[in-house]
This record gives C-alpha cells, structure tokens and sequence, in this order.
DNA sequence: ACAAAGTTAGTTAATATTAACAAACAAACA
DNA sequence: TGTTTGTTTGTTAATATTAACTAACTTTGT
C-alpha cells in the first residue's frame, strides 16, 4: 500500500509525464509540482527508478483488473475483446499520462528493471487477447482461417495507432466515436460470417 | 550533399541508436566510436539537433523513394502496400537502428523541430498508404465497405506492433516469414471477394 | 601560406543522490 | 504530569557525474 505522500508522488509524476512527457519526469520538477524540496521525496521513494516502478505496477494491475473482469464476464469473445478496447481507452482517456508511459519503452531501455517490466506488461497483454481470439475461432464467432497470433497483433497493432494518432495529431477530437468505429471495422473483418 | 565525415557520423549515430538506443547517443559516444575527439564532431555538424535532423531526413527520403516507386508501378494497389511492407521491413533488417528511431517520438517530445519533423514523417506515410487504399477500393480489390481511414490504421499500426514485437522479443527469428505472413493476413481480411 | 580538420582543456547547466541537521509529533517511562 | 527518546518528514548545502558545447591552439594537405 502506498502512503498519502507517495500517492501523490505518483499522480504528481502522472501528471508531469502527461504536460511535458517522461523527459521532463525529474527529481526536480516533481519536488517543485509538490511544494517540498527535492531530497524529501527520497524520504518517500528510495531513487527515482522505484517510482517508475511503482508507475509501472500500478499499470500493470489497472490492465489486470479489466482482464479479470473479461475473463468473468459471459460475453462472448468479440464483444470482451471490445470492452478491452473500450476500457483501455477509457484508461488512456482518464489519464493521458498513461499514452507517455506505454510508448516510452525506448526510454527505458537503459534500464534494465523497467525495460523487463515493460516487456512482462506487453507479453501479457498480447496473450490476454489472444487466449481472446482463441476462444473466439473455437466457438465460430471469429474466422478460424487465420493464425490468432496475427489476428492478435493487428488488433493491438491498430489500437496502439490510434492512440499514438489520437496523441499526435487528433488531440480532444471525437475520440470515443473513432475507437468504436475502428473496433467495428475490426470486428466485421475477423467475424465469422460464414451465413 | 553530406561530406564523408558527416555521413559517417550519421552512419555511427545510427549504430549507437541500434545497439543501445537513442539515450546512448551522446557526443561523447559518437566521437569515441568514429575515434576523434568531440570538438571534432562540431566541425562537422552545428549541434546535436542537426545531426538528428540530418537522420530524420534520411528516413524520410528513403520511404519518399519506396512510394515515389510504388507510384509509379503498374502494379494494383494491394500489392504496392505489400511491397511497402517489405520495403520498410528490409530499410529494418538491414538497419535496425531506424526501428529505435520511429519509435522515439516520446524522446524527441521536447525538441519541436525534431518532433515536427517526425509528425510530418508519420503523416505522409499514413496518406501514401490511405490513397492507395482508396485506390484499391475503386478498383475493387479492397472491400469498399471499411472506410479507408480505418482500413489504414489497421495496417500501419499492425506493421508497427510487429516490428515492435520484434524488437522486443522474437529477436533474429524468422522475420521474413512473419512479414509474409502478416500481410497475407491481411490481405485476405480486407479483400474484396465477392466472387 | 591558408583553410580545413583536428586537439586539449575547459565552461555551463542538469541530473540523481547524499550528508547533516531541525521541527513536530508520538510513545515510553519516572 | 512532565521529561526523555524516537520517528517521521522535512530542510539546506554539497556531491559526483554527465550532458552539450566553446576557445584557443596545432596539425595537415593543397
């Protein structure tokens, strides 16, 4: 459990990552957003590495959760693989900081703990849906004539362009429409629409 | 026209980039790999922008010349896109370091021009691609019922996330293959077959 | 002799992090 | 009850390191 303080330390970092992106995340501007002195926040944090961690983590449990609760849910296949779609956005929509954290695996590069951690958080993210599309072809809802595995990078290849787009260019324009269309121009490719 | 020396600081930025990222490209790296000092780099570049600059503008003249190429082919649509597929994925395999570098938009977030520049770059190839999607639609190879917009998010954002992929995990395996596979893939999903 | 390309030895500005100490509060105890 | 002790959370000042870049001088090639 985090305390008050490093709560704050991590939407405070949350929020400058979203305004000026993960280059601007330094010890110095955190302490200043906060209104303490740079070495209070090691007070809170042991080095700057362990709040992306804790960035990171709490990432990956937001993404978990929305896995578990698909994974409950009697939907079928391709409308939970549309709620993923769906709640991801939601995420990102929520907190834009969160675009900055998922393309910055560049950054990390130098850093082995975080890259690995990057890498688990993708790694299960493909598997997730594809376990997804499995089903999916299993019980004749998606076309079984393709391999799920690149069903399942088009589909995560195509949200994270939008998103990467949405970041880019779009900024604040009719985003929940153009995520709905993209899914259901997705959904009319993959379905099985053997009639 | 670049002098030798500038084009082998451009050849070894982009090593650098490929084997330890974007971050790793520093002066002092790139003069000791070249093997001079770094005072010497300046005589050659005003600053480190320009060098990246210089290295955004090759990546941005090489795929000019693959779809200024494709243009002119007499190729129909669907198989322009694949051969821009294995274009870009060649310009990968022989040079790995452009992969760190059209993922390093996030890093280039606080230099404007470099990010205008990458703007500009993803931008152009996002319309070569979407113009042949409409072309492949008239001429009724591709299903006119998706709008093209979306049609061409799914395409690049599913090139991307398999170059991604593959940066990041698969690591030297069967590249080609993957490539063949995913495009056909997706041809077979945005086909036109009423047969 | 002169311009291009190199060197050495710096500068300035940032960065994450540490050392040393202080105020506020709580717990323990006489 | 009042004093001692410890903890939490902060401070200021300093640290080591790294970044891009510059000034002034030397070498080299034509």
């Amino acid at each position: 459990m985090l305390t008050d303080r490093q709560q704050e330390i991590v939407d405070t970092s949350l929020e400058i990552i979203s305004s000026i992106g993960i280059q601007g995340l330094t010890i110095k501007n955190l302490a200043k957003r906060i209104g303490i002195s740079e070495p209070a926040i090691y007070r809170h944090y042991e080095n700057k590495i362990s709040i992306l961690l804790t960035i990171l983590d709490y990432f990956k449990s937001s993404g978990e959760q929305m896995f578990r609760k698909q994974i409950k849910s009697e939907d079928r296949p391709l409308r939970r693989i549309e709620c993923i779609f769906e709640g991801h956005f939601d995420a990102f929509e929520r907190n834009p900081s969160l675009v900055s954290v998922i393309f910055s695996e560049e950054i990390f590069r130098n850093e082995p703990v975080l890259q690995a951690k990057i890498a688990e958080i993708m790694d299960r993210n493909f598997n997730a849906i594809k376990a997804l599309v499995v089903e999916g072809q299993a019980k004749g809802e998606i076309n079984p004539n393709f391999d799920s595995k690149y069903l399942t990078i088009i589909i995560i290849g195509s949200l994270r362009m939008m998103v990467k787009r949405w970041q880019m260019v779009d900024k604040s324009f009719n985003n929940r429409d153009e995520v709905k269309n993209l899914f259901s121009t997705i959904r009319k490719l993959i379905e099985n629409n053997n009639s």
